[in-house]
DNA sequence: AAGTATCCATTTA
DNA sequence: TAAATGGATACTT
């Protein structure tokens, strides 16, 4: 973790056909989101609404369609400014390389510990990986191992697989 | 198809 | 600081 994250300024939630994700937003922008879960669904987060700025309530309008987009499988056609000063320099190389993978695309974390200048962090990238605050967006998902076995995934391998299904994507076991 | 060795940033003790 | 821990890989049975 880092000692110097940025403060959330609201929290509200995305409804879709998948549930309610959660979305953490900063001054900065979208900070991170949040899969659905018991924990937010019945959730009231009523409270936080009246607070958000009008910048914020047109980031999470934005940030809304996105998702909503993201997960019937088409490409947003915009996303709200990303917030990622929460992860190490090590992190933030690795999300912005995640960034450039086209939807419908996949590497593998060699292939990333590569983009980044850094063969051997194939390991590393993995934990730069789930440690990504913002899933989805910055798409930690088209990320496979080796000979595009599935890998692993933080926010649960059930995801992961309807995420690339969405995307089209297929991969082994 | 399993085991083993080595990888590297972060977290935890 | 040192040890443990992951969304790994490549090499060796």
């Amino acid at each position: 973790m880092n000692s110097k994250t940025e403060k959330l300024l609201a929290t509200l939630p995305i409804p879709t056909t998948d549930g309610v994700f959660m979305a953490h937003y900063s001054a900065r922008g979208l900070a991170g989101l949040v899969f659905p879960s018991a924990h937010n669904q019945n959730k009231s987060s009523i409270a936080t609404k009246t607070l958000v700025s009008a910048q914020g309530r047109r980031w999470h309008a934005v940030a809304t369609k996105a998702l909503n987009r993201a997960l019937t499988g088409r490409v947003p056609k915009s996303l709200p400014p990303l917030d990622l000063s929460s992860g190490t320099a090590f992190q933030q190389r690795v999300w912005n390389a995640l960034c450039r993978i086209a939807s419908g695309e996949t590497r593998s974390y060699t292939e990333i510990a590569t983009a980044i200048g850094q063969r051997t962090a194939a390991r590393a990238v993995g934990g730069a990986c789930g440690a990504n605050p913002v899933p989805v967006f910055v798409p930690c998902h088209r990320v496979l191992a080796a000979n595009l076995r599935l890998g692993g995934f933080s926010g649960g391998l059930d995801w992961k697989r309807k995420l690339l299904a969405r995307e089209g994507i297929r991969f082994s076991k």
